[in-house]
DNA sequence: TAAAAACTATCAATAAAACCTATAGTGAAA
DNA sequence: TTTCACTATAGGTTTTATTGATAGTTTTTA
């Protein structure tokens, strides 16, 4: 048994297909086969099974597989104490964002932190939480910025901050004359929401649970952007919800019909999440404590209030 | 970096010399050499620090050292996984059991374990505490028997049974006309007591803290066991404690100088303790169900009670 | 239903590696 | 100084991993 042949197990198991898991591998067709061909005699055991399409892995080959991972992220942080020791904070780090957070914060922290780390090569892709998830758990990327909780067994999470939201009303709205909203307030059916991710906090509403307003019959947010949303807005087809770090770059005409919450202000909590097994946790940290104090300072001076997270 | 280079670096932290460790690695010295060489070159470190002799690990070496473990584990849990999932119980399992449990235990246990479990390769070595610690952190016991509680961060315990201690008095002692013996008998000066592990159960006296009351200066116990101790106790050196098991098989002449307990009985805890990376964890849960049965049955026949453990 | 496409297994050849024997080098002990 | 115990290096051999070509199989397409 050798970390390779366990490497191309997980490739295989991921892809589904040994043609294309080979050429992930940067290896032929054939060396991969035969590789796990000897990995399955040496076990004495069917890791795939061929016969259905596209292959699937057969029971004790999940089992096997799980196991693979962990030898391979265990050898993978072999490199992470030599850097660590080295106090090297580098090489490639794969970053998901997903799309809500990513047009406002990316920015805020990017030239910070190629600047501090100037030697780690940052892989930045926007994606959706459940993207994340799964490439998370199969080693494709090294961490993650999504709303939390998420609660999956093998991420972990750090929260980095709680981004309040505020409301965006437009004249003829029944909110429009209130100077601060409750969250009594609001109407589920009268809110203009994207589909992904906005959760209120723990102990609020859960708007993940009741997910578009907007009934699918009538139109659709293809690519939803915020930016979207206000627009509908200001076609008087509701209010919406915006992340504050959201309504500081909106334009200035628009700014008026911003109403915030009284406290305690709903929030989405987004979090940096990584896998359990904890590799690369060097440039993980100096990630997090780059974007906390970009944060902090973004959020403090405009006197926002943060709520402190109702701990479960 | 591969799984036998890994192991190589084992071998050599271990036995602190690379022609050692070759030859318990079944290759020539110049084979690791290279091999290891290999690996301090693809992570730009030095694992070892050869300048010094003994052989020493550098700084960052003895971390790529607990590290190559975890691999070196992780990999061997595949094996594992294949022979639970088969139900196969069997290969290479090798047990260390301290010398004053050995005698009684192992020939209650070894003819049952063997007829259950033929495929099962046992190697059984009579070993100190102190041994047994060692070799199950270098991954070369499987398992151990031994008195608990240890308290080591790598080392998980299972208890397998409480053993009281019994009395054992001569004509010529204070204590031979008592029926049954209490706690505050005992004069610490006049027991005659073996060297190594005979711990009297926490919340009682801890035996292993004041441990020869035999003055190394009059005379020291070689390979201590208990059939010498009763032997000197017959010269009328003073009274001794020998463990329950003990006391079934010796000479029925001598069992009139036996003397139990009050309740609460002193005794020792025996368990089966293993790494806590639980490799063959299949085969130490059947040794474990084995050894528990049999020695239920050796205790409750002869109408002892079983004080109950204290919870920590 | 035949042809094409997509995919995996097998084979023989080659490149890479792991390993060996022999020996040189090195520091400590005699 | 010599010996001893050990590790490193060199060159050759064996083993293993990989490849390109191709056969076999199933699914998709025409």
């Amino acid at each position: 048994m050798t970390i390779t042949q366990l490497q191309y197990v997980l490739a295989v198991a991921e892809h589904q297909n040994f043609t294309l898991a080979a050429q992930k591998s940067f290896v032929t067709q054939p060396t991969l086969s035969m590789q796990i061909q000897k990995l399955e005699d040496e076990l004495e055991i069917q890791i795939f099974d061929r016969s259905k399409k596209p292959i699937q892995l057969t029971e004790i080959g999940k089992k096997i597989v799980d196991q693979a991972r962990n030898v391979v992220n265990e050898s993978g942080r072999m490199q992470d104490i030599v850097d660590q020791q080295k106090g090297f904070i580098g090489g490639e780090f794969k970053l998901g964002i997903i799309p809500t957070v990513m047009p406002t914060l990316l920015p805020m922290f990017l030239k910070t932190f190629i600047k501090k780390y100037p030697k780690v090569n940052l892989k930045i892709e926007e994606l959706s939480t459940e993207n994340i998830i799964q490439r998370l758990n199969e080693g494709h990327l090294d961490a993650a910025i999504a709303a939390t909780p998420l609660e999956h067994d093998h991420i972990k999470e750090r929260v980095l901050y709680y981004e309040p939201f505020v409301g965006y009303t437009t004249e003829t709205h029944r909110l429009y004359e209130k100077k601060e909203l409750k969250i009594e307030d609001l109407d589920i059916d009268d809110i203009l929401l994207l589909e992904d991710g906005h959760c209120f906090r723990d102990g609020v509403i859960n708007l993940c649970k009741t997910p578009k307003s907007i009934e699918e019959d009538h139109f659709q947010l293809e690519s939803g952007s915020f930016e979207t949303l206000i627009k509908l807005s200001n076609e008087n087809l509701g209010m919406t919800l915006l992340p504050y770090l959201h309504t500081l770059d909106i334009k200035e005409s628009e700014k008026k019909n911003l109403r915030h919450f009284e406290a305690p202000r709903p929030a989405r909590e987004v979090s940096l999440i990584f896998h359990k097994s904890e590799l690369k946790m060097q440039i993980i940290e100096a990630l997090r404590n780059v974007i906390m104090s970009v944060v902090r300072g973004a959020i403090t001076f405009h006197n926002v209030e943060i709520i402190s997270p109702v701990s479960k």
